[in-house]
DNA sequence: GAAATAGGCAACTATAGGGTTGCCTATTTC
DNA sequence: GAAATAGGCAACCCTATAGTTGCCTATTTC
């Protein structure tokens, strides 16, 4: 009983900071627009958004801290880019938990079938 | 140019709680050991964790709250279990993410090779 | 070189979030 | 039925966070 289980105290510390990053509509709002449209300026991001450029530049900033994009000045604007390593750290770790999940409820049925 | 993406406003609104859920060590860590060890009660889940069973009280409150877990009251105690439903939701709002990275950056190719 | 554009910095506000402690209730167990 | 076990409720503290406003700097553009 009690099999090891994938997911390692790395990866949950690792993983972690990212879905808090990904976890504020905005922000997730500002990542799908970057995925949809390529690498932005700071100005494009904002566009359309309900908050102040300034916000923007903040969950920005969140964003970069997790690893999920980073910038890139370009002349006297600053292009904003999507980083790919952490989010497939993300999606391996809630791949993880739904393998682990599966097996736990195998066990838990075969438990009860006995 | 500008080719819709995949993530509809919907997307982005139902996931970016469940991300939030699960953006907290502590949390994840819970998430974690509920897919490993299948569904336990609340003090079984505080044992081992560095903070008050009250703490890990409200941290399921949040997960259920985000529809990542959901609870069933057993004699005295409280049985806390995964839902799968929002955790693959979230997946697939990674999955979306990935897929319209990886043809926003063929069409940025495809046009600085011209 | 003046005007427009893109962004940075700093101070400030307000609320949500993680955590604690103290005490009370319900269910088992002996 | 007394003691142990599992959990709920409420008040409280402190910090992180989302947001704002005001103003300053750097780079283009005309």
């Amino acid at each position: 009983m009690s099999r090891k289980g994938r997911l390692s105290a790395a990866v949950v510390r690792d993983s972690a900071p990212v879905f808090a990053a990904l976890g504020d509509e905005t922000r997730l709002r500002l990542v799908a627009r970057l995925s949809e449209r390529g690498p932005q300026s700071i100005a494009r991001l904002a566009e359309g958004e309900p908050v102040t450029r300034q916000a923007i530049t903040k969950h920005l900033r969140v964003l970069a801290d997790a690893g999920v994009a980073r910038d890139q000045r370009r002349g006297r604007e600053r292009l904003w880019a999507l980083e790919r390593r952490s989010l497939d750290e993300a999606r391996r770790c809630l791949d993880l938990v739904s393998q682990d999940w599966d097996e736990a409820l195998a066990r838990l049925k075969a438990f009860v079938e006995t």
